[in-house]
RNA sequence: GUCGGGGUAGCUCAAUGGCUAGAGCGCUGCUCUCAUAAGGCAGAGAUGUGGGUUCAAUCCCCACCCCCGACACCA
């Protein structure tokens, strides 16, 4: 039977478009997904869209148009974003998917319900009306909102609570014997502070009023919303049929891995694995924290104006280069700093003047010397150590994460065909052997950096077949 | 403020209580010519600051500076 590997995405908010800052994830899940099914298990990738929150409500009526126009048109477009990165993903959750998610959000809550887990509190804080959110005493100065300089409102209001604190000794032990591993270790170190420092029951309603009717309501009590947390969260499991189709759910489940970006460690870390412990389902196996994006040293933001559309940068010098960049340029755990001048620089020698120039030099070789059918097998014994070498460090770098360490690899087996080439001088010799061994290790490079560049492993593979050279990344 | 992570060549990353701290890119020189003036060879270039421990520290300790994050119900 097949291993399964079950690998998913933060679900992104859609109050505004996605954009460069939420790629990174999606290419490190896709180049996972990639190297899984490369191993011939079964995979299923997951990513989608967190839409149940308040601020879409907002957001839409600025706009004019319904809630339900306006996470339709930001939904759309970070799927179709997502295809244009060549992400491989198995299903788009929406939590807006009465059919899909719904279902599964009700289950999950009366679960925990059943177990004693959701209980209804008398609630009382300080209520920000620019915030739209509640603000604790100690956030306040001098008795005012710090953004709005506004005094907020003491509102008393009863929401559902999930008993967190119930779990607290089950959460430190899970996350102190990795049994939800958590890369990388510092922030494995972090949550577990945070458990250890003492946890507190948290609501998981909102009153229907205030969400303006938009989200989930509460099974059997209409007058309240599911916090969109408890809602979002679900996505892992009932985009798989948890509460609707538990074959297909028991077959996947539990998520082998689930990537988030550093800002939502918590929620995964302590709120999810509590939820399911509550409604007795497994727990995930682990959780890849990655960095942000920064721009130039910033951080990416709407009011620095300096957010980067990736559409302009890939109609320019095409997908993969900047799938590319991303997954090079610095260690998938820390923050990555993105500008034009680094991107053209890893651009041009990386891959211009590095695989796309080997290529051709090889392709256009064949190609002169009217080669036809390389050996599978690589005659000379450098070279072919030199592969093997390879193959077991990009799988190791790959097993832990480390896709800027997996490139770092392919790219000094470029660099030894090229070596290779100045060395044996086959457009002197005529050597068809010294051709024919390259293009093998050409096929072999063109496998291994499929899961990062799939559609330039996909073009490398067709001239090698056909023998016709292309420049594949123009030198800009 | 408390806690955690980090600060290594112009850039992106490695490494180790001890031979000359590595690599790639960029730069300089030489050179092959199959190739996108690409490739090869050679070279210059670094441990945030100030103390301390040690025969020996980039690594350990202390202080300081800078960056990132956590310190819960904003997603």
């Amino acid at each position: 039977m097949k291993r399964k590997f079950y690998v998913t995405t933060a679900i992104d908010y859609v109050n505004d478009r996605v954009h460069l800052g939420h790629s990174l994830e999606k290419i490190q899940a896709d180049v996972l997904a990639r190297y899984h099914r490369i191993l011939d298990d079964d995979v299923f990738f997951l990513t989608g869209t967190d839409e149940n929150a308040q601020k879409n409500v907002l957001a839409a009526e600025k706009e004019g148009i319904s809630p339900k126009e306006f996470v339709d048109q930001n939904a759309n477009f970070a799927k179709t974003l997502w295809k244009k990165f060549n992400i491989s993903f198995n299903y788009f959750v929406r939590t807006t998917n009465k059919r899909i998610h719904w279902p599964g959000v009700k289950k999950l809550w009366l679960k925990c319900k059943e177990s004693g887990d959701i209980y209804k509190k008398n609630y009382t804080g300080f209520y920000c009306l620019g915030c739209e959110a509640f603000l604790r005493e100690t956030d306040l100065k001098n008795g005012l909102c710090p953004y709005h300089l506004k005094k907020p409102e003491i509102i008393s209001e009863e929401n559902y609570f999930f008993r967190l604190s119930r779990y607290q000794k089950d959460l430190e032990k899970i996350i102190e014997k990795d049994e939800i591993e958590i890369f990388p270790r510092e922030r494995k170190n972090e949550i577990l502070n945070f458990v250890k420092s003492g946890l507190e029951d948290f609501s998981i309603s909102r009153p229907r009023e205030r969400m303006r009717g938009w989200g989930i309501p509460v099974p059997n009590d209409k007058s309240q919303i599911i916090y969109v947390w408890f809602d979002a969260l679900t996505n892992y499991i009932s985009a798989i049929g948890y509460g609707r189709d538990e074959k297909l759910f028991k077959k996947y489940w539990p998520a082998d891995l689930h990537i988030i970006g550093k800002d939502i460690l918590k929620f995964h870390a302590v709120y999810w694995p509590a939820m399911l412990l509550s409604a007795k389902l497994e727990l995930p196996r682990k959780i890849l924290v990655h960095g942000f994006i920064t721009v130039a040293g910033q951080k990416m933001s709407k009011s620095l104006g300096n957010v980067i559309n990736p559409l302009e940068i890939i109609e320019k010098y095409g997908t993969d280069s900047l799938r590319y960049f991303l997954l090079r340029e610095s260690p998938p755990f820390e923050d990555l700093d993105f500008t034009l001048e680094k991107f053209k620089k890893r651009y041009n020698s990386d891959l211009a003047t590095g695989i796309g120039n080997l290529v051709l030099r090889v392709i256009g070789l064949a190609n002169k010397l009217k080669f036809s059918n390389s050996k599978p097998k690589i005659k000379d014994q450098k070279l072919k150590s030199e592969i093997a070498k390879t193959k077991r460090a990009w799988k190791k770098s790959l097993e832990e994460f480390r896709f800027n360490e997996s490139l770092a690899i392919v790219w000094s087996l470029i660099s030894f065909c090229d070596k290779f080439l100045q060395e044996k001088k086959p457009w002197e010799t005529k050597e068809k052997k010294v051709v024919s061994d390259l293009i093998t290790a050409l096929a072999e490079i063109a496998k291994l950096i499929e899961p990062f560049l799939p559609e330039t492993s996909e073009k490398i593979l067709k001239q090698i077949k056909n023998k016709k050279p292309i420049v594949l990344f123009p030198k800009a």
